[in-house]
RNA sequence: GGCGACGUGGCGAAGUGGCCUAACGCAGCGGUCUGCAAAACCGCCAUCACCGGUUCGAAUCCGGUCGUCGCCUCCA
């Protein structure tokens, strides 16, 4: 397949060298709740893998947790609680996301603070090579030592000096030298080192977990174009130095941020909307298509308009794919579907092309229903290439308490019908629809499923949802003031 | 200031030289079905920011104009 290589500025066939394909993704720093532009990322991340997987391949995958770092401690002191305890807590909220967004668990899950023994070593490596000196307790990484710094971001070094406010450091031997391990301040989280007692840097967990858990050169590495500087380039000096082979990464793929649409919304706190927020109410299948809908190189704006519309999407392809059928296969061309998918997909990871497969294969699937002939393959390949995107073509859970109301007030306006009441009839299906249940009549009976959301009741809801995104943990961090349109940011 | 992206129907979004009088989704409109609905089905709804050029042929290539946005600082 052809995949875009931040590398090299272009698409390229992706050609891995191991089997398993090693895939490296840089996970979330655990200080806050989880936002939709996480959920970009790890959905695209996500959908890569179980597409190199569904074409045959292998792939041991690492996603990791930064768990110790300024923000870290800064948020645990704020709440009253250790680094640990916050990890812990951020942690288990984000896999119980991950988990609804039926997002499938990495091979593993390093966590910084478990891997600082082989982060010394590798920082213990680059001093050894002078592309590292110590200094007053902190370490830094010598950005002159690599050759090709700015390789990633198609920056030089007088460029980024340049455009960046660089904060002065007399320690430093270059004002871009970055720091791989920081000297304890007091009350602050440390760990004893041969430089004194600290903790790492912000980029050197990456480096070690990578190298731990893939190895000196691994096929793909993945994140958000944001990470692309400092995060990456400095990933990439510290680990070429360390292994002294290169290239550390062959394919290196980033994903467009996720915005936030005009003034008012970046203006407003609620409107920054937590991943929690956006499960309860769009759903896992209308989140992914929400953002597989566009490509994942192409920055996304969130908007409830665009959401509601995923979610109406979501439940189209809901209804086609739990559609009631005659038995047998039938004869649409589910070749030819399938091969179109496989084109989107290979094409740089097309997913709106992919997902416009998926439409018609529904569509398709309709048509067979209603004229009443079989379309098993159809239906067949539209869960298995739904299985591909991740799309579960279930409905969002109705509380479990509500259904035998439900089932009752169903039962009661069948009597009304049936006693031509239609009145009434109507009065309780309004009601219910109010209440986000739709009533459908058919031969059969009257069937009910939760209604897809629709703007107004987005709208409405959400000012009652301030409060909610705030969460146990105090409020998302407000937009910065003074930009128009911003980055969601974390 | 440096690096980069983008401008396609009411909205989102594909398409990068002829199969495009432009995929797919949402919304809307007309019809079928229905007690009425809903869902589904059938049908309808754009000439691709603007100007100029290259070409037999351009949404797609080149130049210009206008506009929008991202990164360069913690960030998925």
């Amino acid at each position: 397949m052809q995949l875009y290589n931040t590398l090299t500025r272009r698409k390229e066939p992706f050609e891995p060298q191991h089997d398993p394909i090693s895939m490296y993704v840089c996970g979330i720093t655990p200080y806050d709740d989880a936002h939709l532009g996480h959920a970009m990322s790890i959905i695209v991340f996500d959908v890569l893998r179980r597409y190199l997987e569904w074409g045959g391949r292998a792939v041991r995958l690492v996603y990791n947790f930064t768990d110790i770092d300024d923000k870290m401690i800064a948020r645990a002191h704020r709440l009253g609680i250790s680094v640990p305890e916050l990890a812990a807590q951020q942690i288990d909220r984000f896999q119980q996301e991950w988990r609804e967004l039926n997002i499938r668990a990495a091979d593993v899950h390093p966590r910084a603070t478990q891997e600082i023994e082989k982060m010394q070593e590798v920082i213990g490596g680059l001093i050894d090579k002078d592309a590292a000196y110590a200094a007053a307790g902190d370490v830094y990484f010598r950005v002159q030592s690599p050759p090709d710094y700015g390789k990633l971001s198609n920056r030089s070094l007088d460029d980024m000096i340049a455009g960046a406010r660089i904060e002065q450091n007399s320690l430093k031997a270059h004002p871009m030298d970055f720091t791989l391990w920081k000297g304890a301040k007091p009350g602050e989280p440390a760990w004893d080192s041969p430089w004194g007692p600290g903790r790492p840097g912000w980029h050197i967990e990456c480096s070690a977990m990578a190298l731990r858990y893939l190895g000196e050169q691994i096929d793909l590495h993945g994140g958000g174009m944001d990470l692309i500087f400092p995060h990456h380039e400095n990933e990439i000096a510290q680990s070429e130095g360390f292994t002294g082979e290169a290239p550390f990464v062959t394919h290196w793929v980033h994903n467009a941020m996720m915005q936030l649409g005009d003034e008012k919304m970046s203006k407003s706190l609620g409107n920054i909307i937590s991943l929690r927020q956006g499960l309860d109410q769009y759903g896992a299948d209308g989140l992914r298509l929400f953002i597989l809908n566009g490509h994942y190189r192409s920055p996304l704006t969130y908007s409830e308009e665009s959401l509601v519309a995923s979610a109406r999407g979501a439940e189209r392809l809901r209804i086609a794919a739990n559609v009631t059928l005659p038995d047998g296969d039938g004869d649409f061309d589910v070749n030819a579907s399938r091969a179109r998918f496989r084109t989107a997909m290979d094409d740089d990871l097309s997913t709106p092309q992919a997902l416009a497969v998926l439409f018609d294969l529904a569509h398709e699937l309709n048509r067979a229903a209603t004229d009443g002939r079989p379309a098993g393959a159809t239906l067949a390949l539209l869960r298995e290439l739904g299985g591909v995107l991740g799309l579960r073509f279930e409905a969002p859970e109705q509380g479990a308490l509500a259904a035998p109301f439900i089932d009752l007030l169903v039962d009661v306006r069948r009597r009304l019908r049936d006693a031509k009441q239609y009145e009434l009839a109507d009065q309780v299906r309004d009601d219910l629809l109010a209440n986000g249940v739709v009533l459908e009549d058919s031969r059969d009976g009257t069937q009910w499923r939760t209604a897809a959301p629709s703007l107004e009741s987005v709208r409405a809801a959400n000012p009652a949802t301030v409060a909610a995104a705030t969460g146990p943990n105090g409020p998302l961090r407000p937009a910065p003031e003074g930009k128009e349109a911003d980055t969601l940011r974390f």
